[in-house]
RNA sequence: GGUUCCGUAGCUCAGUUGGAUAGAGCAACAGCCUUCUAAGCUGUGGGUCCCAGGUUCGAAUCCUGGCGGAAUCACCA
């Protein structure tokens, strides 16, 4: 930390700041280039600047092809007369025409610049914070009747690191977590308390709480199946056995008198759910997440019904006979929707009404975001259109963040068969074979308990985190609990690693009363690895406003791959406090410092802290 | 059955306003520590981008139709 300040601070007075960014340059040129030749100006789609790739001589490429027609050229002629334009611009070294691609040599002087001036910014990359727009971020959206399991762990890494990477791009980010704390499936638990718990506490068990309760629900299904599959042999229909067990008609019995008020379901019901709480509160901590506020299902389903009155009395939406509720779709092409049993006791999206209601009172949002699971893609679709035709005319700013399903080889995970992958468990497993590699490696000799400890602490969460937030939130992904996560290559530790050695380089630089100049004129030219580095951090700003926009932290992930790989590369060609030509030693040390700097502010998007050692 | 999403190397994944010879990691094999941290670096092998048409200078990407998988369509949450 101290080193960083150091290096950032030092000429501070030398560096200009807001100079212009290569492609800004480049399209400004184009537009005088047409302006010059009396020809129309190309559209912006048109401009396509892209990387150029590694097996061509360049740094960034236009693609020509769209101009071919505005200039009545071939691809490579047009290329040509482009090329030698852009050329005389003080930032362009070089140029070369390959088919309809100009590749673009960049000035060696300007990625010194850029790398001056980064270097020194400590928030490059990120916007100013903008206190117009305030988004709001529901995620995590607990059950009270099981623990946490790696799908909601990657829930609650999604959360977080999104409502991070929209602080990153100017918005005020309210998190907020919505706890299903009532309904039928903590009637069940309490059940299954009541018949089998012979009055124990967790710590009776030495269980913590959400899993002590988890147990008492898997209990339940299982004496329930067994209930209705012991009907159904004695000939009775399998719905009928579901619906007539005197299991579930018990637990029925006890949601009518949790929603009756009844105190000692209530009292019940609280003391379960503290257990369960003591148990996320635990499991929070070491996900590292956390909530600007907490709503429970509990206090927002009144509101929830009191919508739905409203709703009656603006015809919006229907009482049958039976005395259930309806809200007809078919003109969205949805079905019909129930949002009151025929028993006037509520379901689901009764209570999601009542908190997105809450919540635009509360915080007046611009945007809601849901950070759910894709298999709630259809309860999202309806909770939006119902709430545009109650008339709210925020019911627009509703946003699903819908994320895939984590499946175990064998297929999707089911708590109610114990068939899960527990966070808890998971973790543990984690920071256990962070500290069996340390100490393989003896990297951590030498330091006190504490340290090593913080440490394998920070590997262990960062190759979990890591192994989650590096795939695309939409799409499913695959966890086999029999292959461990890995600690080498495309992962967090490989990640943490590179940040390590920039740390421990700039150290040792400093030891050696080494003190790096920010000077804008250069003596050399570039190697291929100092400007690839150079070009990767040069698109941090543009990943972290994409991130934002998708709303995708993998984006984040992989950049920042990608940059600690080519670092890696350079570290391994390149010598830095040996290198003699000082000016070159004192760029590859800011180079290091901006690497460091994007590879610790970058993870910390996906809320994963990178070490000094390790 | 209707709707939505997905299908890229043996495995896990990138590749998203359509751009060059489709990329990484893991696994396998072969190298690199007297030198700023080898949790690293280098190399080898590995592809019908599910299939078939269409759109165009150009398609893994867009459109249509198939095939395969998943989710959802509950008086469950």
């Amino acid at each position: 930390m101290v080193i960083l300040r150091i290096f950032a601070v030092f000429n501070y007075n030398q560096v200009q700041y807001c100079s212009m960014r290569i492609e800004d340059i480049i399209t400004g040129a184009l537009s005088r280039f047409f302006a010059e030749k009396s020809l129309p100006q190309p559209e912006q789609s048109l401009i396509q600047l892209q990387k150029t790739r590694k097996e061509f001589e360049g740094d960034i490429t236009l693609v020509v092809f769209p101009f071919i027609r505005l200039m009545k050229s071939s691809p490579a002629e047009t290329g040509e007369k482009i090329g030698s334009y852009l050329k005389k611009l003080p930032e362009i070294h070089d140029f070369n025409v390959i088919k309809g691609f100009l590749n673009l040599v960049v000035e060696s002087s300007y990625w010194n610049l850029f790398v001056n001036e980064s270097s020194a910014d400590s928030n490059y990359g990120f916007s100013p914070h903008s206190p117009k727009e305030t988004f709001l971020v529901e995620f995590s959206s607990p059950n009270t009747n099981k623990p946490l399991h790696l799908g909601h762990i990657r829930n609650n890494l999604l959360g977080h690191s999104i409502s991070k990477i929209l602080e990153a791009n100017g918005k005020i980010v309210k998190k907020v977590n919505l706890v299903n704390d009532r309904g039928i499936h903590i009637c069940k638990t309490m059940l299954a308390w009541q018949k089998w718990g012979n009055n124990t506490t967790p710590s009776d068990a030495g269980m913590k709480g959400d899993h002590f309760v988890g147990e008492l629900y898997v209990k339940f299904e299982k004496a329930y199946r067994k209930e209705v599959d012991e009907l159904v042999k004695n000939g009775m229909d399998p719905d009928v056995a579901r619906r007539e067990a005197s299991l579930i008609k018990e637990a029925q019995e006890m949601l009518r008198k949790w929603e009756a008020g009844d105190p000692g379901v209530n009292d019940l019901w609280k003391r379960m759910n503290g257990w369960v709480y003591e148990g996320f509160d635990v499991t929070y901590r070491r996900l590292g997440v956390s909530f600007d506020k907490i709503y429970y299902e509990s206090q927002t389903y009144h509101m929830g019904k009191a919508i739905v009155e409203e709703g009656l009395k603006k015809s919006v939406l229907r009482k049958k006979d039976d005395g259930s509720v309806w809200i007809d779709l078919t003109h969205k092409g949805l079905d019909e929707k129930l949002l009151l049993r025929s028993d006037g006791t509520s379901v689901y999206i009764t209570q999601d009404l009542g908190t997105a209601v809450m919540r635009q009172n509360d915080y007046h949002a611009d945007k809601m975001y849901y950070v759910v699971g894709n298999e709630q893609d259809y309860h999202f679709r309806v909770l939006s259109l119902i709430l545009g035709e109650m008339g709210y005319e925020w019911a627009g700013s509703l946003e699903h963040i819908s994320y895939g399903m984590v499946e175990l080889p064998s297929g999707k995970m089911k708590s109610r068969e114990g068939k899960v992958v527990d966070a808890d468990n998971l973790i543990d497993e984690m920071i256990e074979t962070a500290g069996k590699l340390s100490s393989e490696l003896g990297k951590l000799d030498g330091l006190t308990r504490e340290e090593k400890e913080s440490i394998i602490n920070t590997i262990g969460m960062g190759a979990l985190k890591y192994f989650i937030l590096k795939v695309d939130p939409r799409k499913n992904m695959i966890f086999n609990p029999e292959e461990s996560i890995d600690f080498n290559g495309n992962t967090g530790p490989f990640i943490q690693y590179t940040h390590a050695r920039i740390r421990s380089l700039l150290k040792k630089a400093e030891l050696s009363g080494i003190v790096p100049e920010r000077k804008n004129q250069i003596d050399f030219r570039l190697s291929d690895k100092e400007t690839g580095l150079a070009a990767i951090l040069h698109e941090f700003p543009q990943a972290v406003s994409e991130a934002g926009a998708n709303c995708s932290p993998a984006i984040i992930a992989n950049l920042i791959y990608e940059l600690a790989r080519e670092y890696n590369q350079f570290y391994h060609d390149h010598p830095v406090l040996k290198e003699e030509n000082i000016r070159r030693r004192d760029f590859r040390l800011f180079l290091s410092v901006l690497t460091g700097d994007v590879i610790r502010r970058g993870m910390d998007l996906l809320g994963i802290a990178v070490p000094e050692r390790m």
